[in-house]
DNA sequence: TGGCAATGGTAATTCGCATTATCAGCACTA
DNA sequence: TAGTGCTGATAATGCGAATTACCATTGCCA
């Protein structure tokens, strides 16, 4: 055997060894067999035996040249994919994603070259690596409309995670139904018998926040109450003040707040205040209270975002945009409203 | 413009609408003006203006077969790189991969395509896909040594994260100095009276295992005792038996466990018994004790393994093993033995 | 013995890009 | 007028593996 450890093995060199033709040695390892090439046992298993005593492999670049493919899926993400933060919000949708790509055989590519600009990283800049994937995924609470247009129009192959509005072209996602899980939940505090009810939170902006007042106003109608500050003793001012009874805050992480200023003020949860979480923290929140409201299936969403992505690189997807229940919660922040108050 | 939007967008079809040649685009994109090819600015940004309008990028595929680097690199982990347990051990490595990636301008490929046989990932398998990157982090409790020995053996540049025996050759690696780390805290109890202590752990299989019993014994001696068995009720019992004051414990949800087990069994931490932790949880464990010992550099550690293998990758490398402090951490699981016992 | 299929293989081409060698045109010089 | 040097581009080649097209030989039958 030669000593050439300085250079990689080529099918090249496999040939020489085996006294065969590169063709040869090709046909063999894709042990085709078809009426084109027959090759006899013995000259088969001749370029086998090389095979294995030199312990060649093909390499991928070479072969991925002459497919389409290359197997491998972008992960964009606007901030940190491994964050500092434990109790992350985004390791669901993450989990899930490595899950399906595992299954499908798919290895993932984090842009972390994306370079960050105030804060965030953006999908297009000055070298733009988006086509060394073969489609990619995009994370993010809020993306900027003009990325989203920008990838449809270039038809570049990606699947948010994540509802987003139409930007130039309608977007493919997999995104949880906002609307519906909070339309049940306050359709569930009103059968209660609430009547002053308010939402707490953004409620615009990134589209999961306006999804979630949508659903609000759909079962409270248009003139419910709508508090989008986010300093929680200043909200209980104006709950207290408007006699809310229930409460359904967008943000876990500041219904934990919430939870915590109008206990320290002497305002009972439930007993004088229903607080509802309307999905999971974004933000770190350390609290094991177990709120009413719903969970955001977020490692179905990743996974399902990987499914769909490969059906449109595959060119077999038909519904380009999927909504996901959200997964209700009983808790134990949500009773009937005391008569006193 | 043609519609062409099934294909991808080669230097051909910039070239074709710049009305240049093939070697033109390329050495516009490559920024090439030595003496063998000058272009003259005005062509320069006809074939610049072409390739913004279009967004085109090089395959970085094609690329890489002629150049040496791809600015990917692979991590390679032998479990989910996302875990479904959160409090997951491998994360802050990876926050420090990602963040020194994203400093470096370096993609990260996860090799989520690695078949799972028996449980764990495999390096090495029928299509290798490794090449795709320019080199690879390892991370992983225990690596195989003969997939460690393959790697070497294949002059593939890698970095471990974490100390590997050699195999076949001195493996690359960025770990910590858990011999030293075990040996100051195991100095300390005994500078604080202790005379009976133990080592509880597997002791072996991994590096990081023996190397903490390593410490343990050049501060202990070689005849202190080491019980491997994990369960915490026979541990205890072993413990009180041979009535020893100060254990270390290898694996900090070990730790947990004997200490929820002791304080259930009336044996009081560390009036009865010090426990110290040698470590980090490699499991889950809920807890919040402030355990005496020390903590892994994880951050760290990924950070600097990205470095190293950029360095070996431009050639810079000199020592390509390094060896980092662990973080000793007071606690209050440690205290001078009490008289009775 | 011509015709023709079956057998066992190989040369040539392709993928997208980078590099090398080469070439055409022009100006200036000896 | 040939020689020299410079400019601005291109054709040709190669990376490693897959594929297509093709060739050479043999055997068999009419």
């Amino acid at each position: 055997m030669p000593d050439k450890a300085t250079t990689r093995l080529t099918q090249r060199d496999i040939a020489r060894l085996a006294k065969v033709s590169q063709t040869t040695v090709s046909l063999v390892l894709n042990n085709r067999s078809d009426a084109t090439a027959r090759i006899p046992a013995e000259t088969r298993d001749r370029v086998l035996k090389v095979i294995r005593e030199t312990g060649y492999q093909a390499d991928p670049l070479a072969r991925r040249m002459l497919k389409q493919r290359n197997q491998i899926l972008g992960v964009f993400t606007y901030e940190s994919v491994f964050p500092s933060a434990s109790g992350d919000f985004y390791h669901p949708f993450l989990a899930g994603i490595e899950d399906c790509a595992e299954q499908l055989g798919l290895d993932l590519l984090l842009f972390t070259s994306a370079p960050v600009t105030s804060g965030r990283r953006q999908i297009f800049h000055e070298n733009n690596r988006l086509r060394i994937a073969d489609g990619c995924l995009l994370l993010g609470r809020q993306i900027p409309a003009d990325e989203l247009a920008r990838l449809i129009a270039e038809e570049y192959p990606f699947v948010s995670v994540g509802r987003r509005d139409d930007a130039g072209g309608p977007v493919p996602y997999v995104g949880a139904d906002y609307v519906e899980a909070t339309r049940v939940v306050v359709e569930k505090a009103l059968a209660l018998g609430h009547r002053r009810i308010a939402f707490a939170g953004p409620g615009a902006g990134a589209e999961s926040s306006a999804d979630r007042l949508l659903g609000f106003r759909a079962a409270a109608g248009a003139r419910a109450p709508w508090l989008p500050g986010a300093d929680p003793d200043a909200l209980l001012d104006t709950l207290l003040e408007q006699k809310v009874t229930a409460v359904f805050v967008e943000e876990r992480a500041d219904a934990v707040a919430l939870l915590a200023t109008a206990t320290a003020r002497g305002v009972q949860v439930p007993a004088d205040l229903s607080v509802i979480a309307l999905g999971d923290s974004t933000r770190p929140a350390e609290s094991d209270i177990d709120f009413t409201g719903f969970h955001v299936p977020r490692r179905a969403m990743g996974l399902q975002a990987v499914e769909l992505l490969e059906a449109i690189l595959s060119g077999t997807a038909t519904e380009r945009q999927l909504l996901l229940p959200c997964e209700l919660t009983d808790g134990t922040t949500l009773t009937p409203p005391s008569k006193g108050v």
